[in-house]
RNA sequence: GGGGACGUAGGUUAGCUUGGUAUACUGCCAGCCUCGGGCGCUGGAGAUCAUGGGUUCAAGUCCCAUCGUCCCCA
């Protein structure tokens, strides 16, 4: 008989939003903090977390960038001097105007990003050409004011995030690190998250406030819905002019900097349980899960308990010794029953189970998390296979939901079709001619949009599926979160 | 920006129409239990009924206001 309360209790096909609330919920990622729109990270949810910042951080940091920390608080009269930049983040900005009952003359936002104060910092410390490239990442959170339609991960008042700040001393090196950063970001998703990626350009409409271009990764949810993973900006010269981040070229004349600035979010967690999770509940990918394996060891006699847990604590010590990330579960007041749920609630990949059973038979029984599959294992081949078996899980999970994204994009089709497919959750590729007129009609009449034109995707052969003048490319619309 | 729903033990909730001692399940604590898919049994602790005001002999219930949360649509 199934405890209700405890597990997902609705079907992720049927109620998605409710099924994203309550496995965030549930799998104890995050609770509601006191406050509408800002939430609590608990240890697992941190953990995953933590698994991402790792992972990037390693490539970051081979690639020749360093962490600093900058604080949270910026002066308005800073924030405000890149005035596209100010106006389309102004309605998100909280501000704090006292300190005890006095008033602050230069009010204080709160950073909704950080390039104003980066820079006001940076000018001070860029004289030269031989100060230059500067790469500097900050792990830290942004706040932005979200009083409507707040969902855990995907849309919250304070959020976890690196931002990335750069400063190049020719355009073509700052177009380039934009280029290498997003390559990160798709590998990263890709392989780590099992999130295949679409990578591209933005439209103006819907580009960094303050960027010269916008690259994007973007990916698509169960619900059809686009989901913007993470973005890469080439800032050019916007922001080096009014913050005078300039240097001394080799040939003695004052050059203004050419600069990059890029980030992805804990969004990258919502995603991640919007794609892989399942009526069970949460579904890791062995590459960022904080625990890879469990296992579970069942008996009921002491004499079981004692061979039972011998053999627990050997697989364990042999899996630690390869670099895996495994937990037993010693818990002696709960079922093994419990514990698979409660596991598989959990999302960790791969369940080793010991019992009595599988001693006499010299294996173990291994459940996959992401297929629900059982399977028995020879106790002389966990060494050998265990790591293949998470590869595989790995690769499992990543073909699969490629394999949805491949199905659900649509292409060679006219407005109507575009219509409908926008209804069925599709994610569309269609000639579109530049006009950020076409692309605003198109979002009034269908709630559709340019999520991201991909790179190579030039295409003057083709009509506009809005206004049929020649096309500048093909692009992907659809509805987003 | 517009609309809807809801605040009662840690969680989910009954009670509200028709005012009269606060329901259950789950979780928690203690003990027992062959416990391989949320096992079973016994006992126990746990509630300023969101907040403030009003009506009444009497308010979780009726009235007003406030605060908060969730959902849907633009």
């Amino acid at each position: 008989m199934s405890k209700e309360s405890v597990g997902i209790t609705v079907s992720k096909n049927t109620d998605f939003s409710e099924w994203y609330t309550q496995v965030v919920l549930k799998a104890q990622l995050a609770d509601y903090a006191p406050v509408k729109g800002l939430i609590v990270l608990r240890p697992d949810g941190y953990a995953i977390w933590e698994s991402i910042r790792e992972t990037l951080d390693e490539k970051f940091k081979k690639t020749g960038h360093r962490n600093g920390f900058l604080p949270v608080l910026i002066p308005e009269s800073l924030l405000t001097k890149e005035k596209d930049h100010f106006a389309g983040f102004n309605p998100e900005v909280f501000w704090v105007t006292h300190s005890g009952d006095a008033e602050i003359g230069d009010k204080l936002a709160l950073r909704p990003t950080s390039e104003t104060l980066a820079y006001s910092m940076y000018a001070k410390w860029i004289h030269s050409w031989s100060d230059l490239p500067l790469k500097i990442n900050f792990w830290n959170t942004a706040l932005r004011a979200e009083i409507k339609a707040t969902k855990p991960f995907l849309r919250t008042s304070e959020f976890l995030w690196q931002e990335g700040h750069t400063v190049h001393a020719t355009r073509e090196e700052a177009e380039k690190e934009v280029l290498d950063i997003l390559e990160i970001y798709k590998n990263t998703v890709e392989q780590t998250l099992a999130i295949p990626v679409i990578t591209g350009k933005k439209s103006e409409k819907e580009k960094f406030v303050g960027a010269v271009y916008t690259t994007a990764i973007e990916s698509m949810m169960p619900d059809g819905k686009a989901l913007q993973m993470g973005t890469s900006h080439f800032l050019g010269q916007n922001f080096s002019k009014p913050f005078e981040v300039k240097f001394l070229d080799k040939n003695n004349v004052e050059t203004f900097s050419w600069q990059t600035s890029w980030g992805v979010s804990w969004r990258l967690i919502g995603a991640m349980i919007m794609v892989h999770g399942d009526d069970k509940g949460l579904v890791l990918p062995p590459r960022v899960a904080p625990i890879q394996i469990v296992i579970v060891p069942i008996y009921y006699s002491e004499k079981d308990a004692d061979r039972v847990q011998v053999k627990a604590n050997e697989i364990e010590k042999m899996l630690l010794n390869k670099g895996l990330r495994i937990h037993v579960d010693r818990r002696d007041e709960l079922t093994p029953g419990f514990k698979f749920n409660d596991w598989e609630l959990k999302g960790v990949p791969l369940r080793i189970e010991i019992g009595p059973k599988d001693l006499d038979k010299s294996k173990v029984t291994v459940a996959r998390r992401h297929n629900r599959q059982k399977s028995d294992l020879p106790l002389d081949k966990i060494e050998s296979d265990i790591e293949s078996i998470l590869q595989q899980i790995q690769d499992e999970m990543f073909a699969a939901a490629k394999k949805i994204l491949k199905e659900r994009t649509v292409r060679g089709i006219d407005y109507n079709q575009f219509k409908s497919e926008v209804e069925n959750g599709s994610f569309i590729s269609a000639c579109w001619c530049g006009k950020i007129s076409c692309e605003e009609k198109i979002k009034e009449e269908t709630m559709a949009d340019i999520r991201v034109i991909p790179f190579g995707s030039d295409d003057s052969e083709g009509k506009c599926i809005y206004c049929s003048e020649k096309s500048v490319a093909s692009a992907i619309f659809a509805r987003a979160y």
